[in-house]
DNA sequence: CAACAGCATTGATTCGCCTGCATATCTGCA
DNA sequence: TGCAGATATGCAGGCGAATCAATGCTGTTG
């Protein structure tokens, strides 16, 4: 894969939704597919809700390994994808590195997924 | 898979988000897991999108397959995985089999991926 | 009734991903 | 400098998914 991480970062993820107004172009569905394929993960879920709901809002992978009863490389190789994805942050502090919700790109993603409000009008017009 | 379809229709997916309180537990993500697999996909991406802006709400197969660019069966196949996932509802008139979005269960993603309203204060508490 | 059109299903192929093991890299400390 | 602990990366096995061609099924039409 290219990068998956600029894919929700910044420029990628336009306001454009698959369910609103006209229908999404290839590549963006693409963009789009990446970012939910890094989400569509039991263990990856997983490791969101723990960050999430751990003491400061952030976890070390040493925290992460034993909950979810995966192998630490394996652990490491999911966060790495969920950063990419542009899900979490990391922070290296000392030997520890640091994850982290950006609750911005999750609301992103959930604005592209929210229908809406009322606008079931059909442009039958056509 | 078992039946992904009643993952979403009632019962499953519960009032539980993987973005608020405690740690979800992995049944819950495994359901979770499988209807945003459901989505993650650029094929059946296009398809919602697709559907969405056709002029009733609605579209057979036929006119499917063309703007995809897959052949019959594919489409076929996309189109049953996304209404098991319980995101497409399916009314079949005559030779024609058409379908169409379920905004409620797209909806029920979205809530879950939606981080409470200014929810950002840490339980650091405990 | 026979021929045809729209969809679904099956089988086969190819591709990608999840996982663990082994190993490399980095940081802090003695 | 050398050692130990915490993460990251490479490699490989195995399973699941995406796709298409061929086939079957159902309703329509002549």
């Amino acid at each position: 894969m290219e990068d998956v991480g600029t894919a929700l970062a910044e420029t990628s993820l336009p306001a454009i939704s698959p369910l609103h107004g006209e229908p999404i172009e290839r590549a963006d569905a693409e963009r789009l597919a990446g970012v939910l394929k890094a989400l569509a993960d039991p263990a990856r879920l997983r490791l969101l809700s723990l960050i999430q709901s751990a003491p400061e809002g952030e976890a070390c992978v040493c925290d992460l390994t034993a909950p979810l009863g995966l192998s630490q490389p394996t652990v490491s190789h999911h966060l790495r994808i969920l950063t990419e994805a542009g899900l979490l942050e990391r922070e290296k502090r000392g030997v520890w590195a640091y994850y982290r919700l950006v609750p911005s790109a999750i609301g992103a993603i959930a604005d592209l997924l929210t229908p809406p409000r009322k606008r079931a009008t059909k442009k039958a017009a056509r």
